[in-house]
DNA sequence: GAGAGATCTGGTAGCGCTATCATTTCAAGT
DNA sequence: ACTTGAAATGATAGCGCTACCAGATCTCTC
């Protein structure tokens, strides 16, 4: 007498499937996957079996095989240089709660800003096969945008603009903000400016363009403290001590983050520097505290919400297959004008 | 004349896939597989070949075919109420770095201070069959305990201890803080005692044992601010006002963020309330700018990374099948004493 | 030198889902 | 009455990878 086949290996991961709804609803299984996908190309009374054994079985479809099958993952990566920055947090979670009204789930990685671990990072990101991917104000390497453009992923650049973007892009120009503060700072009657920035990338630029416009302005050269990234409240107070005590007299400090601002904010109220009225600080993120301080700070302000939402809705539009219009925004800044200057 | 059936449907996502890889190494698909993920297990030669053949094709791994057939996706799951407040952060950030040290992925979900949208957050979450979830700091719904609990996906409660934990957890005692602080301010001579607190489970829960403790010190009432999650400057600054202007005079803030501290701190200054003569403030957090603040704040130092640290390794040791010890750590925390009490 | 392992390699069969036909049903059009 | 076709359902065949088993090869023993 024949033994039946021992139900060959392999043990499944044991949890309810499409399957077993399907059979319990009395449909077959690609009518049930119709059902929860496609609810409009079934009729109500199958809608309302598989609704039912859905819920009698606690079926959770398994978006793994999903995407497999259908090469849309509902997946969306975003890649931050550190998530302790505050600075792109806003950028994050609007990107997150955009995402999700669509039924996109966000992933996230952390390049650190050395960008030595990047290669493994993409490698993991575009294995996952994503519907898109987010980078916030990374500067990727050759290498690095090779691997993303091969991929044939929906790429949003962010925080930056760029003459070559990989694919699309929302941002804003870094050095148009470094000439806008030093212009501001300059008919604001300052006249000795310092700079306190972070060794990143961007906040380069932006020092570089402030520098620049100053000599334009024919203003004395502008003292540049660079302190390490990410930037801390620390930083910025021993920033501003160095400023004081060596060097020549200054009347205004444009910092690369706002952290960094009230750093500098701390220090001088430590040191009982009138400010505004001996020494004018701007800031840059306009992170929420930033009205709030006393005296509240001047800083610019990037909508990092906008950004977000934008870039949610440059890779949504790319996955459903809606043209896009335009693929390079730039969303612009503006300076706040508050107590500190 | 015959034609050859026209490649019935179906386009692939047009990558490279494991199978070119094979062809052009000149083994079987398996063995390629083996070469890249048990790399012991085949011969120099196959490695080196299979090698050359990723390096030449750009070959990335679909993560996701891979984590269906082996039912280990080396994806974890983060859930968060929001990523703008900085508390989590720092245990976000050690998750990542811990977790990606051993090929895993962090997806975020936010699950909001509400507590709405967790219900389809937990499908996506689940859907995506992660080897494990890491809850920071969230009261969950019965129904969500159930969900997690029947998705049998290893789950790490963090920031709290509870005596019914659904599977691991690595926190500390909200009540134990509140206790402390109190007994912390009494011992430094402090007798009047308020608090401004955000209005999540937990902070009410500091509040509370606070309340009691200065209670059973023999101290007059203690004023409690409660202010909307997540905790501002802002908040801080307008709760500070509230309190100074109505209401029996205090000696002592006990604040439920280091965020609300540096606004309670502020509006001091603003009043020019010396700070700690007249009002000392602990914070709760210690977040980095926490230490240099002018003056140094007191606060609750809480070793997020640790605790970041310590669910990695629960979640890779079970998807590892290695023994877990104990799988409930309380990982305390501590008064750091500085300049503002 | 035969048997027992140990070490590699390969074949097969799915993981759980969906794209693509193919089929059936039934209202509408002339 | 008979085409025309839209609407609903189902059968089939993978998506790209790995678990499991089965050979094939290559050491060692005694």
């Amino acid at each position: 007498m024949k033994q039946v086949p021992p139900r060959r290996g392999r043990r499944g991961s044991g949890a309810v499937t499409l399957h077993d709804v399907a059979k319990l609803a009395g449909v077959a299984p690609i009518t049930a996957s119709r059902a929860l996908n496609k609810p409009e190309q079934v009729s109500d009374e199958v809608r309302k079996k598989v609704g039912e054994a859905v819920a009698r079985t606690g079926y959770v479809p398994n978006l793994l095989a999903g995407g497999l099958a259908s090469t849309r993952s509902k997946l969306v990566a975003a890649v931050v240089p550190t998530i302790s920055g505050p600075v792109f947090l806003e950028t994050v979670q609007a990107l997150t709660e955009a995402l999700a009204e669509h039924g996109y789930q966000l992933m996230l990685g952390q390049a650190g800003y050395v960008g030595s671990r990047e290669d493994a990072l993409l490698e993991a990101i575009i294995g996952r096969r994503p519907d898109g991917i987010v980078l916030t104000g990374i500067m990727h390497s050759a290498e690095g945008r090779r691997r993303l453009l091969a991929s044939g992923i929906p790429v949003v650049e962010t925080w930056d603009l760029t003459p070559t973007p990989i694919d699309m892009l929302v941002g804003f120009s870094h050095v148009e903000v470094g000439r806008a503060v030093a212009e501001f700072l300059h008919t604001k009657g300052r006249r000795r400016f310092a700079v306190v920035a972070g060794d990143d990338e961007r906040a380069t630029r932006r020092l570089g363009a402030f520098q620049a416009a100053a000599l334009g302005l024919g203003l004395p050269p502008v003292q540049a403290i660079v302190v390490p990234a990410p930037t801390t409240l620390k930083s910025g107070r021993s920033a501003l001590a160095e400023l004081m005590d060596g060097g020549p007299k200054i009347d205004a400090v444009f910092c690369s983050s706002d952290l960094l601002a009230l750093g500098v904010l701390t220090e001088a109220q430590a040191r009982s520097i009138a400010v505004p009225e001996r020494l004018a600080i701007v800031g840059f993120g306009d992170l929420e505290f930033a009205a709030d301080l006393h005296p509240a700070l001047t800083t610019v302000h990037i909508n990092g919400t906008a950004i977000g939402r934008q870039a949610a809705q440059f890779i949504v539009d790319r996955a459903e297959g809606h043209p896009i219009g335009q693929s390079v925004i730039d969303i612009g800044f503006s300076i706040v004008d508050r107590q500190s200057t």
